[in-house]
DNA sequence: GAACCTATCGTTAGAAA
DNA sequence: ATTTCTAACGATAGGTT
């Protein structure tokens, strides 16, 4: 017999063509992307934002700071057996220093990877439009968002990119209104 | 005498308070994060987003697909001594697929992610307010910017923020105009 | 699909430039 | 702020459950 298993073998970086393999991989690396950016955020407090689509079109995404946001605004999520944990910390505003436990710490936020996972995966699902508007975003890398490019939308899509246009426009103005009536 | 390093040791994953060190792992670690993100995608043909703040508050950035709507767009970039090759791949639609050399495009990839990165910082010191836009949008993590958390911008960023705004939107109604002309 | 296993490869802590 | 060096540490390819 030889040895259980040869070990980590070198690989070449460029596209897999098994499709097995190649899932294999992307959930694996993804898992590993995920979790050294929340060791970068935790190490240096630095803000840190990652998106990525499988190769079946799904959405995984990690973001630090403010989950909370995220998790406020969305229903029971898959995995919700300990959230009290979680949501505690989260009302502490910075969350993390607040901490007596470090170890936990890590553990948590590797949670809200997962929940923002699905969060992401079930919003691009919920909503074509937007995330097409989201990929045209990421796309342009650096540009900031009213800098889109309308063009990527195609004719279907503009109506409801027009509505929602419109609700943030409004939603600005009665920011505006408040603080003219304020001063 | 003892070795001439100890190698690697093991660190806990919490905040660093050395700033020296700190800024070091920084550095070393957000390089590793976006070589293995730049292999995902070339692994996976993945679309991939990375974005991090320094703590120094300097943005870095790795998109793909599509770097060429940046390059395109800005001036020349720090480290343009062989943009020829850059240029010429990126020409190509699909440039991964069409490159003789698989060795050369990981470096090319590379290359585009510290160009990007350069883009990304010019861009957030020129624009504060378009910082803070998108810092709010990274906040909520997978909420789209038309829901972006209006209170999150200060009184004085609100007008700059409304004329952004409407430039987005006139830009939206010429399209809108356009595909009514042509039906 | 995710979780485990082993042997190996790639990343990186620490110190310095 | 990035890079170099060494020696460990941690991530992961390939296979299995």
């Amino acid at each position: 017999m030889g040895r259980p298993s040869k070990g980590r073998q070198r690989i070449e970086i460029r596209l897999i063509k098994d499709a097995d393999r190649l899932e294999v991989t992307f959930s694996k690396r993804k898992s590993g992307l995920l979790k050294k950016a929340s060791e970068l955020s935790l190490l240096c407090g630095a803000h840190v934002a990652f998106v990525v689509f499988s190769p079946g079109g799904r959405a995984f995404a990690l973001g630090t700071p403010s989950v909370d946001h995220v998790l406020r605004r969305f229903d029971p999520l898959p995995g919700d057996e300990d959230d009290g944990e979680l949501l505690a910390l989260l009302q502490e505003g910075d969350g993390v220093s607040a901490m007596a436990d470090r170890g936990a710490v890590e553990a948590i936020v590797r949670r809200t990877e997962e929940i923002k996972a699905h969060v992401a995966a079930e919003k691009a699902r919920m909503d074509a439009i937007g995330e097409k508007v989201r990929q045209a975003m990421v796309k342009t890398g650096g540009k900031f968002w009213w800098e889109a490019d309308v063009d990527a939308l195609g004719e279907a899509e503009l109506p409801e990119f027009a509505r929602a246009l419109r609700r943030l426009r409004d939603n600005v103005q009665r920011h505006v209104d408040l603080l003219l009536a304020s001063a």
